[in-house]
RNA sequence: GGAGACGUAGCUCAAUUGGUCAGAGUACUGGACUGUCGAUCCAGUGGUUGCGGGUUCGAGUCCCGUCGUCUUCGCCA
């Protein structure tokens, strides 16, 4: 038996036991007569002491004992002597004197202690992943996504689910994505796609009558990465039968309630809020905007059309808007070079330039743009955005899209310096009545904003031709902290309707057809009226663990060029193996680093 | 596809304007030490400053290219 209790569990009262604990070595401390070893395993720490009493056989292994060697050792639990309890530890009460010693395996000095106080680079902790996976955080992150997804799993057992497994390998769809394709050995030539989603499988499963459906499933992207997205993630898919929106929604918002009970104690307060698409982009200027805090956009369209300000009257007399911000108490923080900064910011996200203002001590908007305005409107525009001594207000004056994109990241900056958040807690909303369709800028047509299936708000049915921008679709979106944690759709089960979506959207029924001419082939074969969602699980142990980045939340996630440094994929094939696929590939494989 | 930051010992970092700058801590090796818990003390091994060019009397430092990591815009229905 290599061991009798884990390295985290003993206590006071186990002192007298005799116990065998496995594990590695997490640290040493030699006194030539003494040696201390902090024995570490996924449950935690406990200190084994070595003495000469131990005979010289076992004490000399002791004492060549180095950093993350594996051993087993016998002992007896002691209390640790007065004055000597670790209360860091939760085993600090207790220490194991040895009396055995194996050593089940030496290991080589290794890159990176992952006790070490000094964190390596992320490159060398995915490189050795396995020594990064052995850090507490990382452990603590893992047993935090099982948990959520047996959490998941049991919540949806419990009211009637069955969670069904769709293929890995399918068929490549133009719509969407970026797919990573799969060549095919038996039919030359053709290949699979690795699922963007189970999206279309689902919907069959509703139509096959499995009624509730969810799947803990992987899906692959094959577009460029960011801190929140790896190109291969998890997601939870569901999909149900015979209900609506509101059915949907509610069995999330069960959903959510039980992941904050069972793991963060907190009791979630349902329903989950809800807001518009068309008040989130108004007042935050994002479809997932982070409503941990205030610091709204704030309209003054109306007032820049009076003005002579070209900067500001100019897109507000031409279909554009002036909205801005206003940072509370926070103008003498901002030095003008701060505020050179942060229009360089928003000129990244399209922004010509940034007119700001600091309110002065009597209350008054100063600043290089003031003397553009007439007092009078300037007091106006102070009050609309309730501007109070030292305020520092920030305006876009641009298309309505680029005054979203510009304020909602400045908001979003200026709250993470001026931490105006509490970063532990959680804002769980839904965002409701998506716009149907977006403008297609190739085309000039129309585009389905989320997918074709997607079920039009039956009070907007009568808009589909007359006025189809105005037309809102079924979706909803979950927005967690100003991350989308998920969205979803009640879908058309309607053949003539899906036939109407699809030629709105400019595609052929010849395209449709081949494309996924199955799906509209099982809609005719009765499908019931069904819906669904799909919750990223990667940002929702992201969100729960307090993280930033996606990739501490995955065990082996892929760098900003979608390549393992652990494995070192993708890597060039043998030719036989492209041979056989009847591939040949333009790029030179000695080029390939 | 674009932009920015970074790349120096196994690891984490330092090196003033280009001028004794190849350094520290840690890991590892050897030695001392019977109550430590980031043990301590002494000594030692360890470097093509990512790679390739260029400027210069002289480059870790400046310039160009390239590779890699991170962040980000586009992209991600």
């Amino acid at each position: 038996m290599f061991r009798t209790k884990t390295c985290g569990e003993l206590r006071a009262k186990n002192i007298g036991n005799e116990v065998t604990l496995s594990g590695w070595v997490d640290s040493y401390r030699n006194h030539g007569g003494f040696l201390f070893i902090d024995l570490r395993d996924r449950y935690g720490k406990t200190q084994v002491v070595f003495t000469p009493a131990i005979g010289d056989k076992y004490f000399e292994v002791a004492q060549a004992l180095r950093l993350e060697d594996v051993i087993q050792i016998t002992g007896k639990v002691n209390p640790r002597p007065d004055g000597m309890v670790n209360p860091k530890m939760g085993t600090g009460e207790i220490e194991v004197q040895a009396v055995a010693l194996t050593l089940l395996n030496k290991s080589v000095p290794v890159p990176f202690v992952p006790s070490g106080f000094d964190m390596p680079s992320e490159e060398t902790r995915l490189k050795y992943r396995y020594l990064d996976l052995r850090r507490p955080e990382m452990q603590r992150t893992l047993v935090l996504r099982h948990k959520i997804t047996k959490v998941m799993r049991d919540y949806f057992d419990e009211i009637d689910f069955v969670e069904v497994e769709t293929p890995m390998l399918g068929k490549s769809t133009p719509e969407g994505a970026r797919d990573y394709l799969v060549p095919s050995r038996v039919s030359q030539g053709c290949f699979y796609a690795l699922p963007q989603s189970p999206q279309l499988y689902k919907q069959i499963l509703m139509i096959a009558g499995m009624d509730r459906y969810f799947q803990i499933a992987r899906c692959f992207r094959d577009e460029d990465l960011r801190a929140d997205r790896q190109p291969e993630f998890t997601q939870l898919d569901v999909e149900m039968a015979f209900v609506e929106m509101e059915d949907i929604i509610s069995t999330i918002d069960g959903l959510m309630a039980r992941l904050c009970r069972e793991l963060r104690g907190e009791e979630l307060s349902l329903p989950i809020p809800r807001m518009t698409y068309d008040e989130a982009m108004e007042r935050f200027g994002h479809d997932a905007p982070d409503l941990r805090f205030g610091m709204e956009l704030v309209d003054v369209t109306d007032l820049a059309k009076e003005c002579e300000f070209r900067v500001f009257k100019e897109p507000a007399v031409s279909g554009g808007r002036v909205r801005g911000i206003n940072a509370k108490n926070v103008a003498d923080r901002y030095s003008r070079k701060a505020i050179d900064e942060l229009t360089e910011f928003a000129k990244s996200y399209g922004a010509k330039g940034l007119v700001w203002f600091k309110v002065e001590a009597d209350g008054k908007l100063g600043g290089p743009s003031a003397k553009n305005f007439d007092e009078s409107l300037l007091q106006k525009i102070g009050e609309r955005l309730d501007a109070e001594a030292n305020d520092l207000l920030l305006f876009s004056c641009d298309t309505f899209d680029v005054t979203c994109k510009v304020l909602n990241a400045l908001r979003r900056k200026l709250a993470a310096e001026l931490k105006l958040y509490d970063p532990a807690k959680l804002n769980i909303s839904w965002i409701v009545k998506f716009p149907m369709f977006a403008p297609d800028e190739e085309t000039g047509g129309w585009t389905a904003m989320h997918h074709p299936f997607t079920a039009p708000l039956v009070e907007d049915l009568p808009k589909l031709k007359t006025d189809t921008a105005a037309v809102r679709a079924q979706a909803y979106d979950l927005v967690i902290n100003g991350f989308e944690a998920g969205g979803g759709t009640i879908r058309i089960h309607d053949t003539s309707l899906q036939s109407e979506v699809f030629s709105l959207i400019g595609l052929s029924l010849e395209t449709a057809q081949s494309q996924f001419g199955f799906l509209l082939e099982a809609l005719k074969m009765g499908a019931p009226p069904h819906g669904g969602i799909a919750l990223g699980l990667d940002r929702l142990v992201m969100l729960f663990a307090g993280l930033d980045n996606i990739r501490d939340c995955i065990a082996f996630p892929k760098t900003a060029r979608a390549s393992c440094l652990m494995t070192n994929a993708p890597s060039p094939v043998a030719a036989k193996q492209l041979e056989e696929l009847a591939i040949r590939t333009t790029v030179d494989p000695d080029s390939v680093h």
